[in-house]
DNA sequence: CCTAACAGTTAGGTTACCTAAATATCAAGG
DNA sequence: CCTTGATATTTAGGTAACCTAACTGTTAGG
């Protein structure tokens, strides 16, 4: 009995939880909309600032598959704000490193898009944004666990 | 100087916030490529579950333009899942309501879907799982502020 | 009635994914 | 060395979900 409850209550959150996500894709929708650089992209470039990146590793941590990183990765060289050069130590292999236009880029949709969210919490009651400051770490824990 | 600390972290929180949000979609795209209906489908159908929805409507709560609910109205209608009927009092009006499959795989969609998310958070903590409720009222929140 | 506004569908295009196949390089064994 | 299997990326081709613009039919106000 109390092994079910416990098991019901799982269930609602994760209802809710559902629905939460549910409506967060589509803020994230509306967010990347009204930007020139898609989060994805931003997200390539990024993880391009310090060194360069490997193309495995970008598709990776975009939770794509390599031809879509090698895809968005494209993009970003042809609008100058990275570029693609070998991998000294494995020639297989491409590094992808920001150039300083990308820098650039990056700080800048980084700062509009700060902007934008911090106007939503902004109108937020301190305990809701604490609410939300403590779901941030459970919320990264969730994701680690679907990438396995 | 206050007032600037308040901006300072209010833009923190928004930067790790959108971190959170970035993740959750992977989540999101995750769930949704392990099963038969798209979670936008899934939306469509218990929007039709009770009575019909109208293509309008539909296409307003999940956050797309008429066109791109139609399209979904009609792949759910060649499963067998939706029927589309003439709206009584306004003929221009397309009702969309489930047929008894669609509602045979809304309650199974949903079942799996909550299994699968109940499953991640049944590995959280009590504190933690709490903390996600907390905050889930909030994003609902977030999410009209976005709407408008 | 006529006309503007509205509800939906159709047509055509874009973007971000995907899988499979091709190319090039590496590393380990014989 | 040289082959062979694994690894890194790109290319080719396809799908799904979105969009805007244009079209059809219906309603409702002047």
């Amino acid at each position: 009995m109390n092994i079910n409850q416990a098991d019901d209550a799982l269930l609602a959150l994760a209802q809710s939880f559902r629905e939460a996500l549910r409506q967060i894709v589509y803020v994230m929708r509306r967010l990347d909309s009204e930007e020139q650089l898609s989060s994805a992209q931003l997200g390539v470039l990024k993880m391009a600032l310090d060194g360069g990146a490997r193309v495995g590793g970008i598709a990776r941590n975009l939770g794509v598959k390599v031809p879509s990183a090698t895809e968005q990765i494209i993009k970003l060289e042809r609008a100058g704000l990275v570029k693609r050069e070998a991998d000294p130590d494995d020639s297989r292999a491409v590094r992808v490193a920001a150039t300083a236009a990308g820098r650039a880029a990056v700080e800048n949709a980084d700062r509009r898009r700060n902007q934008y969210i911090a106007g939503i919490l902004g109108t937020l009651s301190q305990e809701e944004r604490d609410a939300v400051e403590a779901a941030l770490p459970v919320f990264d824990k969730i994701n680690n666990s679907v990438q396995n």
